[in-house]
DNA sequence: AAGTGGTCTAGACCACCCT
DNA sequence: GGGTGGTCTAGACCACTTT
């Protein structure tokens, strides 16, 4: 029941994660209050036999998580944990669909040419007036709809789609043929609605009902825009949980946009 | 404009981060495509000049962020993207509160001492029937009213709360003087909810807006639950956008509990 | 057998903080 | 000046995949 702190050479689990889980451990236990100095990494080398880069690889696995923080000159501390914040996963719906049990299924209700202009049109990055493609899907698991999903597509005339590709469900196989619209970066917005009309009866649920609204935006290479749309999620069919224990993740791991020269 | 594709020595960026926004460029450029096989460690090494561990350190970013992933024997490949999936950061809002420009401030509308029963008992794992601290605040951003914050605390009879406390805001403040209550970990859920009509006159909105309802679970050391209770987002004033662009973290930094022995 | 990534070592130099 | 974390090197051995 009790980790011993020592690092078990024989396990197969490897040295730098077992120190990491150690330290965690004090966390967890309490043997290390939020603002606590941890032992220097000297000392740590000292103590578990181990190099100054092996105890670094756990420290930085601990640092990434925010459970740990580092400063130069003084040491490396125990964080206070957020009490409201936290990470969240969205998983993509269409790994749910590959669920083993689950019967998850695509169903397509309209796709069409249409001219486009305004805030879709801004965010295509196209002419107001040009053409575009526009679909309606419902995403449903055990014959249940679950996600209502509405886009506007780059319409590119040397890769006809055809529509037994759309009604496959995942929106990727659609753009695997075509290098310029292969997806590279999506830009994802989660806010919370409440269904109009048309939307709740297409879900089988009651106008007004609680939603997840996502915003979609998805990018190919050279920050190309290919698709811009939304989907909504039921309410009472979603909820998604922190991870990471509230600790705020480091900086590092979150910077966007892979910066250039300076 | 064009990034050089070469390490600048006389940076003070580290190398192992210049190499890792070259490469991140080479994707969200197109010149590497999902799926990919990026050059190998020891040609990188060879083609920008550096040792092993700091070609590993600027791959292992990118794997962190989920634009690579490492294959054994085989090599380095380009992520797919998620399309729908992300991360989403909800940050806390107490450190809103601290903002420079914006007044926030907390309204505390009802403590008292309540017999706990059923749910609220089990999750602060205390007898049924037993007494804990019940609260209601409203937290406001320039005077408008944002969040509505209703839970339950374990009381310690050994460290009574101060009212003027309580007011205060931060949370975590509150439990700063006491070693027992401090806050190690947070489990959170996000849902999406339509207002009561309590709910909804207290936040100055309409009985049936839509709104983030957050369940709130904060545990000290041991696992012990200081408190459980949730905060209600108005709808209207919040929504979140994902971080690292619809690439999947993996797994290493998102696993939980801190890990035993096995 | 050759090539790949995964782990680990034992050093080195540096910038920074504290006393 | 002594201790701290931040970066980097040049090796080593291993497990795995492919040819």
């Amino acid at each position: 029941m009790v980790t011993r702190d020592s690092i078990d050479e024989r396990s197969f689990v490897p040295a730098y994660l077992q120190l990491a889980h150690i330290i965690q451990n004090w966390v967890l236990k309490g043997s290390l209050m939020p603002g606590d100095r941890i032992p220097s990494e000297s000392e740590l080398c000292d103590r578990f036999g181990l190099s100054r880069m092996t105890v670094r690889r756990a420290i930085s696995i601990l640092t990434g998580k925010g459970i740990l923080k580092s400063e130069r000159g003084r040491g490396t501390f125990v964080s206070n944990p957020n009490t409201e914040g936290g990470l969240f996963v969205i998983p993509d719906f269409h790994e749910m669909l590959r669920s083993p049990e689950d019967k998850g299924s695509v169903k397509l209700l309209r796709v069409e040419m249409r001219r486009v202009r305004g805030i879709p049109g801004k965010r295509l990055k196209i002419e107001s007036g040009s053409k575009a493609l526009y679909m309606e899907r419902v995403l449903e698991m055990n014959s249940e709809p679950l996600v209502f999903d509405r886009k506007y597509v780059k319409y590119d005339r040397s890769h006809p789609l055809l529509e037994a590709e759309l009604g496959h469900g995942d929106l990727y196989g659609l753009f695997k043929n075509n290098p310029l619209l292969a997806p590279v970066r999506t830009e994802l917005r989660l806010s919370a609605t409440a269904l109009k009309r048309e939307e709740a009866s297409l879900l089988l649920a009651k106008k007004g009902d609680p939603a997840f609204c996502l915003e979609q935006h998805i990018f190919a290479a050279n920050d190309t825009p290919v698709t811009w749309g939304w989907l909504l999620y039921r309410g009472d069919r979603f909820s998604f949980e922190s991870i990471s224990g509230g600790y705020r993740q480091s900086e590092a791991l979150l910077s966007g946009s892979g910066g250039n020269d300076r």
